[in-house]
DNA sequence: CGGCCCCTGACG
DNA sequence: CGTCAGGGGCCG
């Protein structure tokens, strides 16, 4: 589901919701989803902390407690995290409900169940999760900073902006909008980019990142009535899943294509290739 | 590195 | 029925 834009969106509608409260209950109904560590010391362990925030750090969340324990959450490609009253119908993939001293519920939704869950202790290692492999976050680049990382590699920027230990938080969605709004052809092999494109690369990737937080704004009844799914920005996008569309900058048809095993529009009028 | 895996649901 | 989906990990 969700790339950095969404998974701030997520952020921002449940910390607010949760903050200051203590959790009372862990309900299990699919351990699948717990990644570490086993069902019992996951449970145990949350019951009694109380949330003093909510971090995200690329495309992952963490709900951090008092205690400084971290509860680390990935959403992968179909996970949902929603706020709801005890009483509010329990959908389908439900997989985990956590009670709140405020009288709501978390709880997580996730039909292919890719999502994960890990607690870790204040000061015990993190890197099971996989939050310290991540790059940077997509905001304040430098051109430097994108020809160094980049520049070199005899791969297809858009495949590089995948990349989550260079740049965290960048997913199929946001690459390809990052590309049409920068000019720049998903093929491209970064060695052929030169210093103008790692400009414009530069200020697109975090304008992107920017105007889609803001585009993603929703309230928290919006967001509880659309199960946490519907606020995702489809309807602003400017190329992705518009293939055959026209290019709202030239009328040229959109066309689709296959980059490194995922699939990207473009136009192929505005996003010329340049080397081969 | 490419290829396969994890899963369910939507769509052609 | 087959194919694809916004994620990432692991294997050889």
């Amino acid at each position: 589901m969700p790339e950095l834009p969404e998974v701030e969106t997520v952020r921002r509608v449940v910390e607010r919701q949760i903050k200051g409260a203590s959790i009372l209950s862990v309900e299990v109904i699919n351990n699948h989803v717990i990644a570490y560590p086993d069902e019992g010391s996951f449970v145990s362990s949350l019951v009694g902390e109380k949330i003093d925030r909510m971090d995200r750090r690329g495309k992952f969340l963490s709900i951090v407690f008092d205690s400084q324990d971290r509860l680390f959450i990935h959403l992968r490609m179909t996970g949902c995290l929603i706020v709801a009253p005890p009483e509010y119908l329990r959908e389908k993939h439900t997989h985990l409900v956590i009670g709140l001293s405020n009288g709501k519920e978390l709880r997580y939704i996730d039909p292919r169940r890719f999502g994960r869950f890990w607690f870790i202790r204040k000061g015990e290692d993190s890197s099971i999760t996989g939050v310290d492999k991540l790059g940077i976050e997509p905001f304040n680049l430098t051109p430097l900073f994108l020809k160094e990382n980049y520049g070199k590699r005899n791969k297809p920027i858009k495949e590089m902006l995948l990349d989550q230990t260079i740049i965290a938080g960048i997913g199929n969605i946001y690459s390809d909008e990052i590309l049409f709004s920068s000019c720049i052809n998903p093929e491209e092999r970064c060695k052929d980019l030169d210093d103008s494109d790692w400009i414009i690369l530069s200020k697109k990737i975090p304008e992107t990142m920017e105007w889609a937080i803001r585009e993603n704004d929703i309230s928290d009844a919006d967001y509880l009535n659309g199960k946490g799914r519907d606020y995702r920005n489809t309807p602003f996008l400017s190329v992705y899943g518009r293939e055959g569309e026209k290019c709202k900058r030239c009328s040229t048809i959109l066309k689709k294509t296959v980059v490194g095993g995922r699939s990207s529009v473009y136009c192929p009028l505005c996003q010329k290739r340049k080397g081969k």
